[in-house]
DNA sequence: TACCCGTGGCA
DNA sequence: TTGCCAAGGGT
């Protein structure tokens, strides 16, 4: 394997095959007549000024910019009064923006510029990509436009054209679709006009061959759109395949005596931070997916009433009996929680076990106290024995 | 490598 | 209402 720097990997898989001239004439000459022309960071070629926009336009639209844009420049208008500024100043001007790391890399960025480049911003895409904040996309955007460096750009934009023109099947996130797609964007780089073909296919992207509703009567790829020859135009691009809900598992512990249950205070950081809740044995399993299939049916007692089991439960008291209830589940924003229920009825109770940590909460206080929602309800079924 | 990061607009 | 996603980069 031949390690290659992006610049050197880029040139390399400028196969041939891909080249297509009349591709980029198409683009550059469309834009030239029906692109963007008056967006606030096209009236100069001054690089820190396509640079702020730049950052500020990543997974932002440019609607949201414009404002901030404007309001920025104001304040900071050259390399020098950025850099030289407090990075709360700046967090300030970029507050509301989103994405707050793009403002410390800005900040950051602009200190290495001045120190680095002597406020000049560097003109070789390679270079800038070093600087924080700047990747292998916004680094060919910047020099292109600013100093006419003939580089490749991959954005969404770029992505969702590409995906439709060529029937690139498979979601672009993905590193084997993205590889494709910047081999594609190599090849089809046109040796002149390189800042109306990359305003091109961001216009493009932006106006035409939008997400939903795409233009395509007024699209000058469509004679060579594989999508609209397949009427597959909505299917592409591929969308971000649903992540597969984490799943976890944990066996509770409903240790009553004389009406109380045992619970036990979680700490302060992570789910439930601060709410009392039942033991939990073996924490938070993963779940294989074998196992999450079948959570229709309850975990075979054998494994789950051990001798560990019953020696926890020894050291609070004599049993009277220990039994497993029906399994449950929880959902949360990044996980599915199943929930093995254990009840275990205590003749007696050994004194003096009971530490600051642990809370005796009378049964019919549950309803009440700083519970998560799913042990509350199954607290407040074991009122109602009926159910099991 | 897949996931995280903020906010607003859209269907 | 909810989910998806928009001029990506850092980890």
């Amino acid at each position: 394997m031949i390690l290659r720097t992006p610049v050197a990997a880029a040139a390399h898989a400028s196969h041939s095959s891909l080249r297509d001239p009349a591709f980029s004439a198409s683009v550059i000459d469309w834009q030239r007549q029906h692109g963007r022309h008056k967006l606030p960071w096209q009236q100069s070629r001054d690089a820190y000024r396509i640079w702020l926009s730049e950052i500020m336009l990543q997974q932002t639209q440019v609607s949201a910019v414009i404002p901030y844009y404007q309001k920025f420049l104001q304040r900071f208008p050259t390399v020098f009064d950025l850099a030289s500024a407090p990075v709360e100043l700046v967090m300030e001007h970029w507050s509301g923006l989103g994405y707050y790391t793009r403002a410390r890399n800005l900040h950051r960025c602009a200190k290495q510029v001045v120190e680095q480049y002597q406020g000049q911003f560097p003109a070789d895409p390679a270079h800038l990509a070093e600087l924080p904040g700047i990747g292998r996309s916004t680094a060919a955007a910047i020099t292109a436009f600013a100093y006419g460096t003939v580089a490749a750009i991959l954005d969404g934009n770029v992505k969702r054209v590409f995906a439709r023109v060529f029937g690139i099947n498979g979601y672009p996130g993905s590193k084997p679709v993205e590889d494709v797609m910047w081999q594609r964007a190599v090849a089809l780089l046109p040796a002149q006009g390189i800042e109306a073909y990359t305003q091109g296919l961001m216009d493009l992207g932006a106006t035409v061959c939008t997400r939903s509703k795409p233009d395509c009567a007024y699209c000058p790829l469509q004679q060579r759109c594989v999508a609209f020859a397949q009427n597959r135009v909505a299917e592409l691009p591929v969308r971000k395949p649903k992540k597969q809900q984490r799943q976890k598992q944990a066996v509770m512990l409903i240790l009553l005596h004389e009406g109380s249950v045992l619970l036990e205070r979680r700490p302060d950081s992570g789910i439930w931070g601060g709410l009392l809740s039942l033991p939990e044995l073996d924490g938070m399993q993963p779940l294989t997916p074998e196992q999450d299939t079948s959570q229709r049916t309850a975990t075979p007692e054998r494994d789950l009433l051990t001798p560990e089991l019953h020696a926890w439960i020894a050291r609070f008291g004599a049993a009277r009996s220990v039994q497993l209830l029906p399994p449950l589940q929880h959902v949360f924003t990044h996980f599915r929680l199943h929930i093995q229920p254990v009840l275990a009825q205590l003749e007696q109770r050994v004194a003096g076990v009971g530490q600051d940590a642990e809370i005796w909460l009378p049964l019919d206080r549950a309803d009440q106290a700083a519970l998560p929602a799913p042990v509350k309800t199954l607290l407040q079924s074991l009122t109602q024995p009926l159910l099991f």
